[in-house]
DNA sequence: GCGCTTTATCCGATATACGGATACGTTGTT
DNA sequence: AACAACGTATCCGTATATCGGATAAAGCGC
C-alpha cells in the first residue's frame, strides 16, 4: 500500500489547515436556514446552496426523519419543522434584554394604539422577540416569522445605527434588497441617516417595509454602552402624518427603550 | 480492474446496514435540543449524551461561531442562539391550522379575561405556538420557551387522548414527571382520564402545571378528522371553581375549537 | 500554593460521508 | 396519448473528514 507522505503541503498555503471542520454540522443548519428563507423544493435547495444533489438529498432525509424540516406529502416542499420551534423558543427564555424590558413594554402597549415590539440583530436581520398587537390590524403577517434586513424599517436602522462603523461598512457593501419602493437602497443616503438617527437618537420611518405602515424605533443598551435591542412601534401611515401623534409615540418609546436599559445595569452618561 | 462481486456481504447482519447516516448531523441537533432542555456547560451535556468530551467540544464551538448557541462569557454555560430562535420562527409562517385559528383565537382573548394558547404536539411535549395573554398576569414564565410534558395540563391531556392507543402506550411508559403535587402521575389514573377527555370532548385540570392555575383545552381537527392541535385558556384556579364561569368558558373554548376543525376543512359526523 | 475539575488542542487510524452515475416517478408539453 | 424534461431516490468505491484517546493549559476551590 502506499503511504501517503506526511503531509503534502500545497505550496502556498500557510499550512496548518486541517480542512473544514464539521462540514455536515454546517451543511445542515446552513440548509435549516436556507429553508427557513425561502421553503421550497429539495432541488431549489441544492440549487440555492451549491451541494450536490445526492448530498443534499441525505442530509435532508436525516432532517425530516428528526422532525427539524416537514415536507408536504404531495408536493415535496419542504419547511422548518416544529421540532426547530421548540428549540428556537428556548431563546428566550432566561432572555436576559426581554425579560427586562417584559414590563415596560406591556405597559406602552396598553397605553397605546400601535403594535410594540422588542428586536434585535442577528446577523444582516432585524428579529422580533416580542410583539404585542393591540386590536388594531396593523400587521398584515404573522407577527413572527417575519424579519426583514437592518436597512428597512425604523428597527432595522436603529441597530444598525449603533453598530461598529467597520460593521455598518460591510452590512453596506452586502446586497441591499428593496421591499416597497419607498426603501432606501443607496449605502450613500444610508449612511446620511445613520448618522441623523445617531444624533437625535431614534428613527422614524415611512413605508419602506409595508407601504401603509411606518414605525418608530429607540435603542436598548447594555451596562457597557452597548446598543443591544430595539424598541419599535408600528402604526397606520396616516397616524405618523400628525405631529401631535409622533411627539405622544416618541415620549413613550423613549421612556420604554430607557426604562429598559436601566433595567439591564446601563446607566447615563459615559 | 477488478469488479467486486455484486454485493459482498459480511457475514452474518441481514445486509443492507451502511453504517450510522451523518452522524454528525444528527449529533449536532441533539445537542441543540439537549441545550434546549437544560442549558448549561459543555461537560454536562456530554455526560447528558454521551459524547466524548473531544467531540462535543468541537460541536459546540461550531455551533457557537455560527451563533446556534451563544456561551456565556464569564461561566462558560450555553444556552440556544438568536440564529436557532430565527430559524424556529419560521415554522410559524405558512402554518395552517395557526393561519386558521388566529381570527377564533383573537374572538376569543378579546372576550374573555383568560389566556388564549394554540398548542400542538411535538415529541412528548405540547408546545405553544401562539398565546394571547390578557391584562390578567395569570402565566408568570416567559409565554414561549416553556412547554410542557403530554400528561400535565389540560392541553397535554387533550393532545393525549386523541392518539393511537399504541401511541398512548409509548408516552405513558416512558417517564412521567411530576410539575406540582396535583399532577397524575400514574399511567392507569392517566389512561381513565384519558378515555373520559376524549367520551366528553374537552379536559379541564387545575393545578397540575403551576398550582394557581387551571386550564380548559379542547382538540382541533383537520379534514382527516386527525387531532392536530389543541386550543386551550388558561386562568386562576379560583376562577374555574366556578362553575357559571367554566359553563362560559367552555362554550367559547368549544366554539373556538370548532371553528377552526372547520376552517381546516375538518365536517362533523364521520 | 496545591490538587482537581473543566476546557483546549493534537494526531493517526478508520469508519464515514461525498458525489458521479443510474434508475425510477411525476409533471407538463406538443 | 406519448414523449420529454425535470425532480426524486438509491447505489457504491474512494478520499477524506471525523473520532476519541492522550496531552496540555486554564480555572477554581481549599
Amino acid at each position: 500500500m502506499v503511504q501517503k507522505k506526511q503531509n503534502a503541503r500545497r505550496g502556498g498555503g500557510p499550512a496548518g489547515d486541517r480542512g473544514p471542520a464539521l462540514k455536515g454540522v454546517r451543511r445542515s443548519l446552513q440548509v435549516l436556514e436556507y429553508i427557513a428563507l425561502n421553503p421550497g423544493r429539495a432541488t431549489d435547495v441544492a440549487a440555492g446552496l451549491n451541494v450536490s444533489w445526492a448530498t443534499l438529498h441525505r442530509t435532508l432525509s436525516e432532517l425530516e426523519q428528526g422532525g427539524f424540516v416537514t415536507r408536504e406529502a404531495d408536493t415535496n416542499r419542504y419547511s422548518i419543522g416544529a421540532r426547530m420551534w421548540f428549540i428556537g423558543t428556548a431563546y428566550l427564555a432566561g432572555h436576559k434584554m426581554l425579560e427586562a424590558a417584559q414590563p415596560y413594554l406591556d405597559d406602552a402597549a396598553e397605553g397605546g394604539d400601535y403594535t410594540v415590539q422588542l428586536v434585535e440583530r442577528s446577523g444582516r436581520l432585524a428579529v422580533t422577540l416580542y410583539s404585542y398587537q393591540t386590536a388594531g390590524e396593523v400587521i398584515t403577517k404573522s407577527t413572527y416569522g417575519y424579519h426583514f434586513p437592518l436597512h428597512c424599517g425604523s428597527k432595522g436602522q436603529v441597530l444598525l445605527a449603533y453598530c461598529e462603523a467597520e460593521d455598518i461598512d460591510e452590512y453596506l457593501n452586502g446586497p441591499l434588497e428593496s421591499l416597497t419602493p419607498e426603501t432606501v437602497t443607496q449605502p450613500k443616503a444610508l449612511r446620511q441617516r445613520l448618522k441623523e438617527i445617531k444624533a437625535q437618537g431614534y428613527a422614524l420611518t415611512i413605508g419602506d417595509v409595508q407601504q401603509f405602515t411606518g414605525s418608530l424605533s429607540a435603542p436598548v443598551f447594555d451596562r457597557a454602552h452597548q446598543a443591544v435591542g430595539a424598541v419599535c412601534f408600528i402604526t397606520k401611515r396616516s397616524a405618523l402624518r400628525d405631529a401631535a401623534v409622533v411627539e405622544a409615540m416618541l415620549e413613550t418609546l423613549l421612556r420604554t427603550a430607557q426604562s429598559t436599559s436601566l433595567a439591564l445595569g446601563w446607566r447615563p452618561g459615559g
